[in-house]
DNA sequence: AGGGAAATCCAAAGCGCTTTGGGAATTGCG
DNA sequence: CGCAATTCCCAAAGCGCTTTGGATTTCCCT
């Protein structure tokens, strides 16, 4: 069923039709009931491609994930993000298109989206340091939002992101608060922008408090479960070995307490740690009570909140970028205590 | 840049153009190189929709991925997924576009995606027992092809699936062989098709050795890592524990080895454990040596292969739907051993 | 009752592409 | 050299929608 047949079958213009479906004015109640109840009928909804050829506009968001080249791994937060941003999409009548891709083709996906006209705008996932998409985005005049930030960017650019430097600080902080001194950082990869952020807020906390920061006690890798166990298995060694971990994803967090487990200490006495946490939803962290100690900010909150951001910058293109910081709450659960006393 | 600027600029007609770009065999030579080359600098591609609307296809394949509605969640495999299905539709020129949808409202996606002429198929994720979609999109005569497989749905259609029965099944001989006689199942929620499946490898596997199941032993849930934790607890309480777990699931095996050493028994002495690993790049199974002995299928492997399924049933309508059943390997870890002897 | 404003509706052009149905130029062959 | 067969290219229609620029009808006031 298309435009043409249904407006035959109700003895009106194709005009008259489509303006009644679309919420314009000029059309009397009467036939605007009657149209509507007629789509509803027949099962009629007009077809993407030829109302976006009509209109110019895409009605669709490409989101390029970038896939890690080295171990070619999706990071795992991806599907709640999606999940997030789809619920705007969905609610604002956008359909959402999905680039999985290396980082070798990367630039060519966002030229070819932006040629072929498929997308009205794109979301960056996974900004690097200095992250040249940035760049190549504002040069195609393609609009854009980032899930996070590149630190080194000079221009303008609408993102939002988690203060991921505070965050880490205040873990921090309350590490030393609960007095702790030697404490480690089992963090992602420092090429990540918010990587590099959190390493920021441990050594600004470190330093506060008058400590160097030691590379002993520092890791920076891909954040699946056994990094965070051979991490922290390495760290526990020496006779210096930290009192307590900040770790920057829950599924590390479980690799470290698998290692303090597995050395018969007792995770929340013997070493403390607190992790990010980014609300997974198939990754909970315990349940009334946390397990681990975190700082938690809701990654699907982000994807609905950055869908949302991008649709305003593309209905009103003049509009300065917008951006949004996030602060993530700290949530105390069982993972920290006191340092242990030397005895 | 558009066909018709190009061709202008060339002084060719449209048509030249257009059948030099798409491989037309009424073109010489040289004008088809002149024209590539023209595209190439004045880096032009057609657009999407007026191609869609000219051919009548969509070059899309949409992804509609269920949200579990009690838990909202987002089934953790789904990254991996679309990554091997979006790598075949990259090589096809196809586009993928994703819905992330309750239960609710699934039904008006579906139509929805059919009655816009958004995509040229769809693939269909966590089908349940007896699943109201299958009949749904044969209804619609929109091509589909399931990851999974829907027990008790009559007539053919397109899927692939693990064979889930005999992984589970085999998985339990396997620790039969061990001596084991008191085997427990940690198993996803048993309303979809695939944990369906696996309970009945366990129970034939179970019943082949005289064993009647014990519903003390089985366990059912949305797979998190507290799932797998609390389940583990419980069972390990009474006298008769189990000596052996079937998991279902990577992530609720990290529960279920965290609740062993938590009661200070060894995983692979005390109790043995096997799980499914689904081969997930953010959740290895240990390095060279797996953690867990794990029934193991890569997911990403499936999502490449249906999509090619799917691409081929669209390309021929007539075709009677393929279907394929993936054999899980068996992988020996460090998490079985011997059944620990009663004295 | 008469005039203009308001309310309704419509025909046709145009979005950027593919494809049908030729037409003109070139080639091959007797 | 002449004619048919190729080769190469083109004009125009059509895909399903929106939107411009009227045309017609109805309504309200004086």
């Amino acid at each position: 069923m298309n435009l043409k047949e249904l407006s035959q079958n109700l003895g009106l213009s194709q005009t008259t039709v489509s303006r009644a479906l679309n919420g314009y004015p000029e059309v009397s109640p009467t036939t605007r009931r009657r149209v509507e109840e007629a789509a509803r009928t027949f099962n009629y909804s007009p077809s993407t491609r030829a109302k976006g050829l009509a209109t110019g506009q895409a009605l669709a968001i490409g989101h390029v994930i970038p896939l890690s080249s080295k171990h070619e791994m999706v990071n795992p937060i991806f599907g709640d993000f999606i999940a997030g941003a789809g619920e705007t999409y969905a609610r604002h009548g956008y359909e959402m298109i999905l680039s999985i891709v290396d980082d070798a083709s990367e630039r060519r996906i966002y030229e070819g989206l932006k040629s072929r006209r498929a997308v009205d705008g794109v979301v960056v996932h996974g900004p690097r340091m200095d992250d040249p998409r940035i760049g190549l985005l504002q040069a195609l005049e393609l609009p854009f939002a980032v899930h996070g930030r590149a630190s080194g960017y000079g221009k303008p650019y609408a993102w939002l992101d988690v203060n991921n430097r505070s965050a880490f600080k205040r873990a921090a902080d309350f590490l030393f608060d609960l007095g702790h001194r030697r404490i480690a950082l089992i963090n992602g990869l420092e090429v990540m922008d918010f990587a590099h952020r959190r390493r920021d807020g441990y050594t600004a906390s470190l330093q506060s408090h008058g400590i160097d920061p030691d590379p002993a006690l520092m890791r920076s890798g891909e954040m699946t479960e056994v990094f965070g166990y051979q991490s922290t298995r390495d760290m526990l060694k020496p006779d210096n070995a930290p009192t307590a971990i900040l770790c920057s994803s829950l599924i590390s967090a479980l690799g470290v307490r698998r290692a303090i487990e597995e050395k018969g200490l007792t995770m929340g006495k013997d070493v403390s740690v607190i992790t990010h946490d980014d609300a997974l939803s198939y990754l909970q962290n315990g349940g009334d009570v946390p397990i681990f100690t975190a700082t938690r900010s809701s990654v699907r909150d982000a994807g609905r909140q950055l869908a949302e951001m991008l649709l305003n910058a593309i209905a009103d293109p003049h509009m300065t970028p917008q951006t949004q910081l996030l602060e993530a709450e700290l949530m105390v659960g069982s993972s920290t205590g006191p340092a242990p006393r030397k005895d």
